[in-house]
DNA sequence: AGCACGCCGACT
DNA sequence: GTCGGCGTGCTC
């Protein structure tokens, strides 16, 4: 890593956590020597704030009177010179402040000075005057010449920290300083070696070349459920990791991922640092440290893990790259995924994006030959895909007032007497998701956004599902005041639970949802009472698509299957999708014969027909030659102007206000589109989307749009959104 | 983004 | 009479 020679001036810029397009100015003190990347304490306005020293020289329009002197430097390594630029090169693509993406980076409370250490003992010449056996047993231990822990020594000869106490008041002990101990313990790659299948193998060579080869790859590592990615990948860290570089994996949620930390573990004998939002201040502290001096070789972290600074990174995997939680859509709007190549392109290194249903832009991106293809098309073992069939609700409607069709009917019966286990999936929580009067017609609506309230029945509530309000279930119609008339429409999970219950009486159902009374405690109890075969018949949302392997499950219903498609979200085929295939992966994982059944009113369109004939090739055709003929959206080309009030007359009054402004041309500005408004911590949203030609004039105008655009002033904000993943 | 300053309603 | 709401403006 070539250093960078300290700033000749003595007033340099430095970024600071504020919207300001660019570095401030501040004085050098004597006798400090700072370079670009150094992390200083500075004045800013009544505070002292954490800021970079940046590059280049300083703009001279500030008043000398106005500079005030650095604090302190920390005393830790500097930001790589990759890491400035991947800051820059993130705040122009998203049009974000420099400053603000280097606040993410520097979002750790204390870490920027070195852990204390921790007091310690070594061994000297010295011998006690009295021996005893435990007195030995330590000393035998201490004769390693290492520090030790007071307690750690006590522990490991299996005597009481006294003994030690005893020896180290004889002489036979210094006290020295500790280095403060590591997170995570060195994952070793030789660790447990893994067998793979030909399959596999074939492909973890092809994700180890390049690693070995150095330098920037990007590959898509694209295989079926069950195919065994996971140890495939593995193998490209073993291979960076014996190059001597730091690795980053990235999974989507990593509260949920707990079996990739435990698999890592087997196969390099020791846990990842772990990187996500619920790490204690001081954990977070801890990790960010070490992986900035180098101590910590591996993290397995969340979407904002992209921004540690690690110093010799030499692989990254985007874990199901196609996963939506990749987005972040607060304060700085970014895609993990697309800035993780981006990283990798400015750093020199590998990426590696991994699903069994890639992003349509990603496998673009593979098939146009800008990142290598690697796929894996058979199970691992004797795992075998379920036979899925689609069940066409014109043909086979359920019965009145039901929304479970006679084939489903059937099979879940079929497999009852089995005594094998069903899923029914629904993406919908609560009783209904539209309530309305029988009398008068009146729908309940939320006060906040413009959404439908949903019943939740066993709550006795009603709910927005966009921004959380809640209201009990009226007796009357608030209306035309007439009682009891009100009246449920379509189906919820809950709903799908009474019609379960009242078709098998003496079938043990189980509802799973992430808004479930009892909290994740709760859930994961049920979820091992499912995998113990204590549930014949699970009623479940999305919660029930990730992770977990139910090995008796051998039939998944997928109750409506059109109600992604209905919303006029440009993913939303895509996203149907990967979403079916997430869900029916579910069955089969132990090699029992399994089947799914999809019910749908279109079983035409792509996405039905890809899931059915398990033909991928095909629905990405699909979706790519929709985008290049206009139906959806073209690559690269899609953005949204987020318009951000206190109140929702606010928000939606100055979108339509810009909306207004925008002049006519290449550039085509949306209205709000499906949901346009959502309150989000306690802000209303109104979203515009905007198409345009080519990407630098989508940037220009968009830039105009939230600079110069006229708009009151007061307590709106406009944010952008460069090729949303979705309207939401 | 923070944080202070500053001007108008309900309360120990 | 004060406490406190959040609108407005500034930070090298």
């Amino acid at each position: 890593m070539p250093s960078d020679s300290p700033h000749p001036s003595r007033v340099v810029p430095v970024l600071v956590p504020t919207p300001s397009e660019r570095p401030y100015s501040y004085v050098v003190p004597d006798g400090m020597a700072v370079v670009p990347g150094s992390i200083v304490a500075i004045p800013l306005g009544p505070r002292l704030v954490a800021g970079v020293v940046w590059d280049g020289v300083t703009a001279d329009t500030v008043d000398p009177v106005k500079l005030r002197a650095i604090e302190h430097l920390y005393e830790c390594p500097p930001l790589t010179r990759e890491m400035r630029r991947f800051i820059d090169w993130v705040a122009r693509y998203t049009l974000t402040a420099p400053g603000m993406v280097a606040r993410m980076v520097l979002r750790v409370p204390a870490a920027f000075d070195p852990e204390p250490p921790m007091p310690g003992l070594r061994r000297t010449t010295a011998e006690p005057e009295r021996m005893t056996a435990a007195r030995g047993r330590v000393l035998e231990l201490a004769r390693d010449g290492f520090g030790w822990t007071r307690s750690g020594l006590a522990h490991a000869a299996g005597v009481s920290v006294s003994v030690v106490d005893g020896l180290a008041k004889a002489g036979c002990f210094d006290e020295i300083a500790l280095p403060p101990p590591p997170v995570a313990a060195a994952p070793d790659p030789e660790f447990s070696a893994a067998t793979l299948s030909d399959d596999q193998t074939h492909a973890a060579e092809a994700l180890c070349a390049p690693v070995e080869a150095g330098g920037y790859a990007a590959t898509l590592l694209e295989g079926v459920t069950g195919s065994g990615k996971t140890e495939v990948y593995f193998e490209a860290v073993a291979a960076a990791l014996k190059q001597g570089r730091q690795v980053l994996v990235m999974l989507p949620e990593i509260a949920l991922t707990q079996s990739v930390l435990e698999r890592f573990h087997d196969r390099f004998g020791a846990p990842p640092a772990e990187w996500h939002s619920d790490l204690s201040p001081k954990m977070r502290e801890r990790v960010w440290r070490q992986v900035a001096d180098g101590r910590v070789r591996v993290v397995a972290g969340a979407r904002s893990a992209l921004f540690l600074p690690f110093r010799e990174l030499g692989l990254i995997v985007v874990d199901e790259e196609h996963d939506p939680a990749y987005k972040q859509e607060d304060r700085v709007f970014y895609h993990a995924r697309d800035m993780a190549v981006v990283r990798a392109h400015i750093g020199g290194c590998s990426v590696i994006l991994s699903s069994a249903t890639p992003s349509v832009e990603t496998r673009y991106n593979a098939e146009a030959g800008r990142y290598g293809h690697v796929r894996m098309e058979r199970r691992y073992a004797e795992a075998a895909l379920p036979d899925l069939k689609a069940v066409d609700m014109r043909r086979t409607p359920p019965a009145r007032g039901g929304f479970l069709s006679p084939p489903l009917l059937k099979a879940v019966e079929q497999t009852l007497e089995r005594g094998e286990q069903s899923l029914l999936f629904l993406n919908r929580r609560g009783y209904a998701p539209l309530t309305l009067c029988r009398v008068c017609g009146h729908r309940f609506q939320c006060p906040d956004c413009s959404a439908w309230l949903v019943e939740h029945r066993f709550r006795g509530q009603l709910m927005c599902h966009h921004c959380g309000h809640h209201e009990p279930v009226p007796q009357a119609c608030p209306e035309c005041g007439t009682l009891d008339h009100l009246v449920a429409c379509g189906p919820g999970i809950e709903r799908i639970a009474e019609e379960v219950v009242q078709r098998f009486p003496d079938a043990r159902a189980l509802v799973l949802s992430s808004d479930m009374l009892g909290g994740v405690k709760r859930l994961r109890l049920e979820l091992e009472a499912v995998e113990k075969g204590d549930v014949d018949i699970v009623i479940g949302t999305q919660l029930v698509a990730k992770g977990h392997n139910f090995p008796n499950m051998t039939l998944v219903g997928v109750v409506d299957a059109d109600l992604g498609l209905a919303n006029g979200d440009p993913r939303a085929a895509e996203r149907t999708f990967q979403l079916l295939s997430q869900v029916t992966g579910r069955a089969g994982r132990t090699g029992k014969k399994s089947q799914g059944l999809i019910q749908t009113f279109q079983p035409e369109h792509p996405a039905m027909r890809a899931i059915v004939s398990g033909d991928a090739q095909a629905f990405y055709e699909n979706q790519i030659a929709e985008r290049e003929r206009g139906h959806l959206p073209p690559f690269g080309r899609l953005a949204a102007i987020i318009v951000s009030a206190a109140s929702r007359a606010e928000a939606e009054m100055h979108g339509r206000a810009l909306r207004a402004a925008a002049p006519a041309g290449d550039i085509m500005v949306l209205g709000p589109a499906e949901a346009p408004l959502a309150l989000i911590r306690g802000r209303h949203r109104f979203r515009l989307l905007v198409h345009g030609p080519q990407r630098a004039d989508m940037q220009a105008f968009l830039r105009r749009m939230i600079t110069d655009a006229p708009r009151p002033r007061g307590s709106v904000r406009v944010s952008v959104d460069i090729d949303p993943q979705s309207f939401l």
